[in-house]
DNA sequence: AATTTTTACGCAATCGATTGCATTAATGCG
DNA sequence: CGCATTAATGCAATCGATTGCGTAAAAATT
């Protein structure tokens, strides 16, 4: 293998410009056919590929996509990605991927590296304290499309893609009372993001339509980090009066919720009904099998791929569709079983 | 928010050329230090940074890590994934990831792409069908770094990153005996990549140390795609002698076999034990809890970023590594009580 | 055949940062 | 003070592809 080869070799080679060789390759129409197979030929038997370095500087594209995660290993996320990660390869666009881990100045770096390495595009879903968004209103300034995915935030002119985390924390929770809870407790992440808080006013909003008074006491806010198991246990230990209903943010959180209430002696459901929220894999595998509200995330990523790329390649306007919202689904499974 | 500020435009400004701008910026001796000074708050103050096509176009190189993974929405890549994000991001490399979704010709378009998009290096496992490298060797010719983790193959001159396969096969097959099993099903994925074949192998001399013979009918070879658990079951019911002990290439389809054989009625871990692999966080939920081999994926993560960025920094040279192990731990848990 | 219109291609500037080499300014030294 | 060093900066080419504009050649028109 030699050097690399660039247009002006090709050029030289066959006693064209430059110029035609960069028209023939991107098959430009003031070009003729034969030219072009000539020089298209030449290039396939070199081993011509284009730098893109070269392309960027000059077209100020990158052909790449940057996206900002919380974290990349959990099973939702790393789904949506999957979804992401499927539709921009198929188009040929890149995906540079970096993780917040929940830190809102993480995230901040990450957005400049991102914007310094010259992205077409930013998809992100928030950490947990996000509450400036100055790192991504540059963006905005630059006119670079910028999409929110489940954990959004409603900036002028960004879609957002997510679920009606209000209606389906309303659903989750009037399944619990239906199954005879009359003192739920909710686990909630951080209340600053869309999906917890949103969850929480359903959740909330379906204890007032059956008439049962909110108590502060029942709101547990944590990072849902696993080691905050052991307080959201003892909370339920100390309950009184004794709580019958859980409805838990996140599956993960829930499944572990179970394993150490079984542990305490409750049991599922009998004792205690439990709701997850995402239809993790491991909600099919804890037993008692839990209960959770379904939340496609290969979906999510691929509509959000769609969009953004639709809208890079000028075939969705920012007006039409602004923002995305997935069907979620009840799952009803033994958890929550009278 | 103006337009996007250059070195030029600093350079007019200030009175000073461009190259003196550029120098100072990247910290180069020979600029005094007042004009650096200078030069570095006025960057500061006007916004300016620093347009990486441009850059990359006159150095040759990205600061971007190429990343091939079989997918992203597995806990084990993700995790692994978590990892060398984790590194890079903190010395300041972006890194691009694409996921073959085990299919040999799509990770071959992924390399192009990786390769034509300026990666300054490649990190990859295998998809399970893989079987040519030319795809690779391109990298190794331009003398792109090349590095292989979990799932790898040995070319000339790449690092490797995994676990000791064979060992880890050996100790969990030698753990199933010596709690009494005496027919044990191997499950495993495609024996092509090293990962399941050396666990087979280490299967088969634990088998022999032990004095069983290995029958063809205990080896099940599949790709550990759920959907293939019922004709695992099958054969379990059909087997006879009667299979007791199983030995699973990984948790998630471990669990899954679990899940089925105790609706047909099987106790487990009385009627058959369960091994699995990964310590995925399904093992520790479903019941009873699965024994599995400890498999560091954010260790092996960390330790492929730093060695690929050592590397890329002249600090590691090849030679001196080229090959890492980490350590695997025996995870005992109900699955294969007595 | 003369002229207009198309078609096909080349010229040269541009994108913005980097860097080898030359040059000027500053400093040192006898 | 004059010359040799050394320090500090500028010039201009380079990286490779793209593209507006101009022009020569070919085709169409009358």
């Amino acid at each position: 293998m030699g050097k690399k080869i660039t247009i002006y070799d090709l050029a030289k080679k066959l006693n064209v410009s430059p110029a035609t060789v960069s028209r023939s390759l991107n098959d430009h129409p003031s070009i003729s056919k034969k030219t072009k197979e000539k020089i298209i030929d030449a290039a396939k038997s070199l081993g011509y590929r284009t730098n893109k370095f070269a392309a960027n500087l000059s077209q100020q594209k990158s052909n790449t996509i940057g996206v900002i995660v919380p974290r990349l290993n959990s099973n939702f996320m790393s789904t949506v990605l999957a979804g992401i990660e499927k539709v921009a390869n198929d188009v040929g666009y890149n995906l540079i991927i970096s993780q917040s881990l929940e830190s809102a100045e993480k995230e901040v770096l990450n957005a400049k590296t991102l914007y310094d390495s010259g992205v077409d595009a930013l998809m992100i879903s928030l950490a947990y304290g996000t509450e400036n968004f100055d790192h991504l209103t540059t963006f905005i300034d630059r006119k670079i499309p910028l999409l929110f995915f489940d954990r959004v935030f409603d900036l002028p002119n960004c879609p957002t893609i997510l679920i009606d985390n209000e209606a389906a924390g309303y659903e989750a929770t009037e399944h619990l009372i239906n199954q005879g809870c009359t003192n739920i407790l909710h686990i909630a992440g951080g209340l600053k993001r869309n999906v917890y808080c949103q969850r929480f006013k359903g959740y909330k909003r379906a204890l007032e339509k059956y008439g049962i008074t909110f108590k502060e006491d029942n709101l547990v806010e944590v990072d849902l980090d696993l080691s905050r198991v052991p307080e959201v246990i003892t909370h339920i230990k100390e309950s009184d009066p004794k709580i019958d209903g859980l409805f838990v943010a996140n599956d993960t959180f829930a499944v572990h919720c179970i394993k150490e209430l079984k542990k305490e002696g409750y049991n599922i459901p009998q004792d205690i009904k439990v709701m997850g929220f995402n239809n993790d894999p491991v909600s099919e595998v804890i037993s008692p099998n839990l209960s959770t509200m379904d939340y496609p995330g290969y979906k999510m990523g691929v509509l959000a791929g769609q969009s953004i790329i639709g809208h890079l390649n000028g075939a969705i306007n920012l007006q039409s569709a602004n923002q995305i919202t997935l069907r979620h689904t009840l799952i009803i499974r033994e958890s929550t079983q009278k």
